[in-house]
RNA sequence: GGGAGCAUAGCUCAGCUGGGAGAGCAUCUGCCUUACAAGCAGAGGGUCACAGGUUCGAGCCCUGUUGUUCCCACCA
């Protein structure tokens, strides 16, 4: 047994415990056919990310979950890996060219590719390094990346299949295009932020009339695009200008005015032009009415197709237009008119919706599966009100845009031919075109959509499309955890991927987390520069810490704050369980942790209730109140276990009788063994290196069994007597607080009790708890109290010759108001008991309870009467 | 426009299927009691947002109101 510090140090000690798991191969996992799996995939993190705290939660409840498994006896496997995260480590890697005065296109393709792979390799180890940190149990053996080999195989097969089965076609949509990041977005990727803007209302001449109709616009440089003008067909205002054309101003443009029910009565002019690149409504208008396409945007979103406005980016030239139409007198008016805009959510720029060619998944026959399997509950959300968040989503969902204009990624193994214009779609890389065979055919330089990879992760990092073992046994997963934020980005994809492919959803459970905010309520971003390092909180309190304050106080799907201040009352509880086992070591002298033949009344008391609390942990953990499970254990370990357990041993060890020592020995180590089993998952590091100072049998505490309840161990009578001791001592512990006497005064106690064994088992713990020079038990009130100071419970009355302490108008004003609310109590008491529909219909548990409480009253008014009378 | 969450002690939040309002922090009082002052013992503090309803009984269930946060859709 090593010597333990006085203070617990995580720093010292967190990470050689950390290695010793590795060495030891504990969090790999293998298929093992005598044993049922348990699977976590863990949400993959970017390359190039850095752990925040929104990370350490997600993380935390993983390793809870598998830890906890892992104890029961699942071959308990958390696949851990990382995503290359498209845009995100484009964007970056890009950013440092630019640094040096160079575009991904001043170093080509190939050249560019071997760029990110670098910074890939040196940036992609940091955020693994950081899960270890926090002491994520993760199988590193089978650490994956979204783009390694057997990921861009998976890829690869699905899009083949999808692409052969009709549910993955190319064609030319209104998509969300980001300027900054020059590429399409799936619908997805579009945030969306309330803006003030303006509704612009303008006139366009009717040709050869000197009418004209007005339109309003929120974006008028789109005016550029404008191929047609629509208005309702009930519209009596126009219903004489249908078939009739319009004169697009400053440009000259003829536009045929057509009838469409999309255009809303009532709301703006009535009138509404049409720019079918632009708007997906108008699209659509423009579809059915034959209006010409003219996309007035480049990638940049400058203006191409605009005559002398070319070139101007979208916000110049709708100045400019603006000016121009005001000078030339079409502006009829400008109304204050607030509106969404899409932005880009990696970037936050607006985006501008945009005809152009992409590829799609068509949504419609995969979402019918993924609502089945949610609304049957094959797949259940907890807590469940996502479950209506997905399907809601689901019912509405989309074509899935999941081509991206950029390199890094996924390329699109589709390749075009040169002579006869066929597509060829192969799992192979195209040398010739599988319809003519021409090798003049040149690939789809689009990457896929960074999800679409991520979408498969629950079955391509088990290998698929090979038929592996661990496929065959770890697929389906279990539990899938991750915040309500990527419910439409990745777990809706999972689902219909999983089903479409394995014809398996692939996870029972989708366990939802809120999101960590900072301590005034806000999101923590870059750009507030309110984030918190968790790396940084590690250091300065120990990941257990951490894991710990992020784990309470918070219910399922909700966000919590982040207060530091709350570590430090995590530490300190790490402290207080640090301390405890300090002091059950330094009484120590066996070797063998074993319960002894015969326990005492505190043994019963404590073993009893540490049934009970393993009982309902296991029960939280099962049902996902981890915040719960934590809290209940915290509270054991520090109130039942720490300040009165330890203190009720106290007599014992340190006592003359040799057995009792050894007894109160056996079953401090045997209680604290089982504490530190129930606290590993939630505080791996400091329950592992106690483990290890402590007696064990098994080399590690993470691959003990988890504490269960067991028959053997139930004591409910002892329970019950211990709590009336403990009720006694701290009755007489408030009265000497209020009077102000010092624990070094101590007095001697009458306890007057139709218990009386129970109270003399209990007499060593009044001495020593409740400050007595020696303790009395009788069964009658004895005569000569006067002058004492009396205490009750609901099992006793004390006395203690006190008297002088007591100032005694005080005493009369405490007993006073004592004596008011025990009154009222009486009262409803009386009253809830005398109401016979009450009496009728409450369970007789309740009635036995209400019982008891009116008694209890009635005889504590008396108590108090009686010791008033005696006060004069 | 549709949907959801939240409203409980000074602060931040728990409170699982309805049966005597809890924790952490903060405040106050007394203790260096041989594991721990990152501690021990005690105390104060709440019309559970508001208004109705169901029930013997409501923080919890139902309806409505107010405030607040978020998601989805989107009207040019």
């Amino acid at each position: 047994m090593k010597e333990l510090p006085k203070v617990y140090e995580p720093q010292q000690v967190e990470k050689q415990i950390y290695d010793m798991w590795v060495k030891g191969g504990y969090f790999h996992a293998e298929p093992n056919p005598d044993k049922k799996p348990f699977t976590i995939m863990m949400p993959p993190p970017n390359v190039t990310g850095q752990l925040h705290l929104g990370h350490a939660f997600d993380e935390t409840i993983q390793d809870i979950l598998v830890r906890y498994k892992r104890m029961q006896g699942f071959e308990a496997l958390w696949m851990p890996g990382y995503d290359h995260a498209g845009i995100a480590t484009q964007i970056k890697v890009e950013e440092k060219l630019r640094e040096q005065g160079l575009t991904r296109f001043d170093l080509g393709r190939e050249k560019f590719l071997d760029k990110v792979w670098d910074w890939k390799n040196q940036y992609g180890n940091r955020i693994i390094e950081q899960l270890k940190t926090l002491g994520c149990s993760c199988d590193w053996d089978r650490l994956r990346f979204t783009m390694d080999d057997t990921c861009a195989k998976a890829v690869r097969e699905v899009f083949c299949n999808l692409y052969e089965k009709g549910l993955i076609y190319k064609g030319k949509r209104i998509i969300n295009w980001c300027p900054t990041c020059t590429t399409a977005l799936s619908d997805a990727e579009v945030e969306y932020e309330e803006k003030p803007g303006n509704l612009w209302h303008i006139r366009y001449p009717i040709k050869d009339s000197d009418e004209y109709i007005v339109v309003a616009t929120t974006r008028p440089e789109t005016m550029l695009g404008d191929t047609g003008v629509a208005v309702n067909p009930e519209d009596e205002r126009f219903k004489h200008l249908i078939g009739k054309t319009a004169i697009l101003p400053l440009v000259g443009r003829e536009l045929p005015i057509v009838a469409d029910e999309y255009v809303e009565l009532g709301f703006g002019t009535g009138a509404v032009k049409m720019t079918p690149c632009h708007d997906p409504n108008d699209f659509e208008v423009g579809l059915r009415h034959n209006l010409a396409q003219i996309l007035i945007f480049d990638g940049s979103a400058k203006i191409i197709n605009g005559g002398k406005y070319d070139g101007l980016d979208r916000y110049e030239a709708r100045k400019a237009i603006v000016a121009d139409l005001e000078t030339e007198g079409y502006l009829v008016k400008i109304e204050q008119h607030g509106h969404n805009v899409g932005t880009c959510y990696r970037c936050h720029n607006d985006v501008e919706p945009l005809a152009s060619d992409q590829w799609f998944v068509k949504m419609e026959p995969l979402a019918k599966e993924a609502i089945r399997v949610v609304e049957e509950g094959e797949v259940k959300f907890v807590p469940d009100r996502f479950s209506k968040t997905y399907l809601n989503w689901m019912n509405n969902v989309r074509d899935w845009c999941i081509s991206r204009q950029l390199w890094w990624g996924h390329q699109i193994p589709a390749w075009y031919c040169a002579d006869c214009g066929h597509t060829t779609v192969s799992r192979e890389d195209a040398t010739v075109c599988e319809k003519c065979g021409s090798a003049h055919i040149e690939r789809d330089p689009d990457v896929l959509d960074t999800w679409f990879s991520s979408a498969l992760w629950p079955f391509s990092t088990l290998g698929w499309p090979e038929d592996t073992k661990e496929l065959d046994y770890f697929y389906p997963t279990d539990v899938l955890v991750t915040g309500y934020d990527i419910i439409f980005f990745w777990v809706a994809r999972m689902i219909f991927s999983g089903c479409e492919q394995m014809k398996k959803p692939p996870f029972h459970t989708v366990f939802i987390h809120g999101i960590i905010r900072d301590s005034q309520g806000r999101k923590m971003s870059k750009s507030l520069g309110n984030g918190v390092d968790p790396i940084e909180v590690i250091n300065e309190y120990g990941a257990d810490a951490l894991r710990f304050n992020i784990i309470t106080g918070n219910s399922p799907g909700n966000d919590m704050r982040y207060f530091p201040e709350r570590c430090e009352a995590m530490r300190n509880f790490a402290n207080k369980l640090w301390n405890a086992s300090r002091f059950v070591m330094m009484n120590l002298s066996i070797e063998k942790n074993e319960l002894p033949e015969t326990l005492a009344l505190e043994d019963k008391w404590i073993l009893s209730k540490f049934n009970r609390l393993a009982k309902e942990v296991c029960d939280n953990i099962d049902s996902y109140e981890l915040g719960v499970a934590a809290s209940k254990i915290y509270d054991f370990i520090w109130d039942d276990f720490c300040d009165w357990y330890i203190e009720l041993t106290k007599t014992r060890l340190y006592g003359e009788d040799e057995a009792a020592k050894l007894g109160a020995q056996k079953v401090l180590l045997y209680v604290l063994t089982e504490l530190l089993k129930i606290l590993h998952p939630f505080m791996p590091y400091i329950t592992e290196e106690i483990f290890q100072a402590l007696p064990h049998d098994g080399q590690v505490i993470m691959t003990q069994a988890y504490p269960a309840f067991k028959e053997e161990l139930n004591f409910p009578v002892e329970e019950a007597n211990m709590e009336m001791v403990m009720d006694a001592i701290k009755a007489i512990r408030s009265r000497r607080a209020e009077m102000n006497v010092p624990p070094s005064k101590k007095a001697h106690v009458i306890v007057v009790t139709e218990k009386a064994d129970t109270f003399n088992a209990g007499v060593p713990f009044i001495i020593k708890q409740a400050y007595a020079s020696s303790v009395e038990v009788v069964s009658e009130v004895p005569e000569n109290i006067d002058g004492m100071v009396g205490v009750v419970t609901n099992e006793c009355k004390m006395y203690m010759p006190m008297a002088e302490l007591v100032d005694i108008e005080k005493e009369k004003e405490r007993i006073n108001k004592e004596l008011v609310k025990a009154q009222k109590e009486l009262e409803g008491q009386t009253k809830k008991l005398a109401n016979e529909k009450f009496l009728a219909k409450a369970p007789e548990a309740v009635l036995q309870k209400e019982r008891e409480r009116l008694a209890r009253a009635e005889a504590l008014i008396a108590n108090l009467e009686e010791s008033l009378k005696k006060l004069g």
